[in-house]
DNA sequence: TGTAGATTTAATGTCAGACAATTAAACTCC
DNA sequence: GGAGTTTAATTGTCTGACATTAAATCTACA
């Protein structure tokens, strides 16, 4: 592993770059100590605070650990889902509300991938994920709940349909789409009536999942979807309306 | 923004992560300048070194770009969607390679995602899409052709595919489900024959899409998701035989 | 007056050396 | 042989310095 001293670009990026490739590329692997950090910076021909600055690159994408003590180090760290999870949710969340992704268009993308799952949910979904399902509608029912708490819930509700599907990489992909969802949701202000209008759907979904009816998940799914970009479109309406009213 | 030095976490990552909350929660915007290194050593009551440790944490998530010289700094980067893509794809494809994930259980997964995809695109694909699909196809039919560059082909075909559905959000999802098969999709050696019934289905699938026939779409996805496991069923059977016989 | 070039300066990038904190292993003593 | 102590290796942090970069300012000259 060698480096450029005379590239532009960081001596710190390009070492987190080589030893990056080589986790990615099988040469080092999973819970392999690296050398220390003296003797990187003697590999490597730079000084320790650089080849440090090169291991927390690596360390902020759960590539590394760092243990302290004689037998420490730095050593390749096994990406776990809950850690792959949450990265995938941090970097879902800023993409959509960096890049003025429309409503519409996150919400049409969250519900396509969602029904993805609807079959094999329903084919292999457990007495536990039909009663995770079960206790949020029965949350979601409940009077004096928050609009963030609704939201919440709602969220549940949908990871325990996805995690029905039995297929944990299912799982972590859609963990971005519908939780990154969440910022954009807690901007809605739901009525009764709309709440209402939700809980039945997740009703008639819960209901088709016990059933093992696919289709009937699906339609379920897409019905929500319709009814969620409805309440979307008239509450960025009113909005808009409003700001419009106060430039005015 | 505040740490707590009694902490047993390092500075460096409570400094991060302080920042990173500020970036998420909105309370630091897009292009806009941090302090100085100086400045936030001084905010943190930490040295120098410290504080950089923590940016370059935030610079590998590609949450903060730095620029040098006198109106330089740190600045709050607007995640792109080739950064998302980026980090999409390693993390899925290290968490694949790390975990033991199945082929069958990855594979599943990508062709219901794609799945996801197809009525949409079969709605919306346009003529470029519709080129690049086609285009594919016929490198995949050319003699000589590595299994390697095959896969690659294959990948390229499926983005075309996807990115039909016109909803970038889609786009990135998918993309870590389908690189991050890639390389087990490169253990597979491919025989003419198998050559040739993949590509009747891609055929299969760009006309369907050519159609704007998404139902016929979804099929040709659910065909070539069985001839893939099979093929991968007999590949790894095979392979399991002969290092049970290196065993023996 | 305007512009090209030199200078200044503020910031990050890198280095060297030191000390603190942690922790496993080796050692000592009973 | 076991409990407590010492040792040593490693990461975590600090200080201070210098190198590099690049924008802004200043200067000289046409």
């Amino acid at each position: 592993m060698k480096i450029d001293p005379s590239s532009p670009a960081d001596l710190s990026a390009q070492i987190a770059t080589a030893i990056r490739d080589a986790i990615i590329g099988g040469r080092l692997i999973v819970d392999q100590r690296l050398p220390s950090e003296a003797e990187l910076a003697e590999q490597f021909e730079v000084s320790r605070p650089t080849v440090r600055e090169a291991l927390k690159r690596l360390a902020a994408q759960s590539l590394i650990r760092t243990q302290r003590g004689p037998t420490g180090g730095a050593f390749v760290n096994r990406l776990s889902f809950p850690d792959a999870y949450a990265q995938q949710i941090t970097t879902s969340t800023l993409l959509l509300s960096m890049n003025a992704v429309s409503f519409e268009t996150a919400c049409e993308a969250r519900f396509a991938l969602e029904r993805a799952c609807a079959p094999l949910s329903a084919e292999r979904r457990t007495a536990d994920h039909l009663a995770t399902m079960r206790a949020e509608i029965h949350r979601q029912a409940q009077a004096g709940l928050t609009d963030e708490a609704f939201c919440a819930s709602d969220v549940a509700f949908h990871r325990a349909l996805v995690d029905g599907a039995g297929n944990p990489v299912l799982s972590y992909q859609l963990a971005g789409a519908v939780e990154a969802m969440q910022p954009l949701m807690n901007m809605i202000t739901f009525t009764a009536r709309d709440r209402a209008r939700i809980i039945a759907l997740h009703q008639e979904i819960a209901n088709a999942a016990e059933a093992q009816d696919g289709k009937a998940v699906t339609a379920g799914l897409t019905a929500l979807e319709a009814e969620t970009q409805d309440l979307a479109q008239s509450v960025f309406a009113a909005l808009a309306a409003r700001n419009a009213g106060k430039a005015g």
